[in-house]
DNA sequence: ATAAATCCGAGTAAATTACTAGGGATTAAA
DNA sequence: TTTAATCCCTAGTAATTTACTCGGATTTAT
């Protein structure tokens, strides 16, 4: 999604020129980019000289949009002890719920109120070529 | 943790019970209670009528504390792009590190905040007898 | 027409998870 | 001294998830 923020200004982008910057494969590419376009993130133009753009303004696409349509829901526990055979296993009570709750609550109130154009900022502030390096984690 | 903390008023706990109450493998329990005390949270005491019970009062154990005894590193990722061969593969610089660390800073906050004697409140309210029930996610 | 693209669905190797299980050694109450 | 308990360390395994590969169909600018 930063690369296509950062190179679809005039141009839509294709895939083969994200996976060449990014150092993906083009097949592998294709499934992620179909995500976001099924969630809504991205438009296609199909045929030559076709590629994607994204489908809002940067800042209106925040990072659990992103996430959400990649990972599909964020939560990393939907019913803790649920057992597709027994139904609840819960013991104490569903405790577990409760504390998978809160945590689910604020990672998703953490990613909400990141966006893309922060995320196109910070890139273009550490990597302003915005292609793919290798730094050994300088930052 | 809860029923430890639920059963170990003036006798230790033996896994033997615990294991009963919560409908689990006594040598599955045995490896997660090992793990519990390698981190100073369960104090043991051996031989006969030995168990085992908390080394700190229910209000100074986090939540936090038992999820990184139990689970390690809390972060779900420690570094998005790392490759032990050919190090950091960042493409758009370290972006995602800036979303990851956003997102493991939170969850370590909501999970430091909440400590176990909220959790065995929140326990004796849902499920009085503190054992193995099933409720069918009712709450 | 042809080439450059997106689209679609199946398959797969590796890692992780949540356990089961073995085979004891050590400790301490009764 | 018996017995009930913790300790300890290892190995295995079935199910799931993850990060990918691959073959081929469809669309459209030139």
């Amino acid at each position: 999604m930063i690369d296509l923020a950062r190179y679809s200004g005039k141009e839509p982008v294709t895939i083969g020129s994200i996976a060449a910057r990014q150092n993906i494969s083009e097949r592998y590419l294709e499934q992620i980019v179909a995500l976001l376009k099924k969630n809504g993130l991205v438009k296609s133009i199909r045929g030559a000289s076709g590629g994607y753009v994204l489908s809002r303004e940067m800042k209106d696409i925040s990072v659990g949009d992103i996430l959400r349509a990649l990972e599909g829901s964020l939560e990393p526990v939907k019913c803790a002890a649920f057992d597709s055979e027994d139904g609840c296993m819960a013991s104490g009570g569903c405790v577990s719920k409760y504390v998978w709750q809160r945590i689910n609550e604020s990672i998703a109130r953490t990613v909400d109120e990141m966006d893309l154009e922060e995320l196109v900022q910070e890139s273009e502030r550490i990597n302003p070529e915005g292609d793919y390096t290798n730094p050994m984690c300088s930052s």
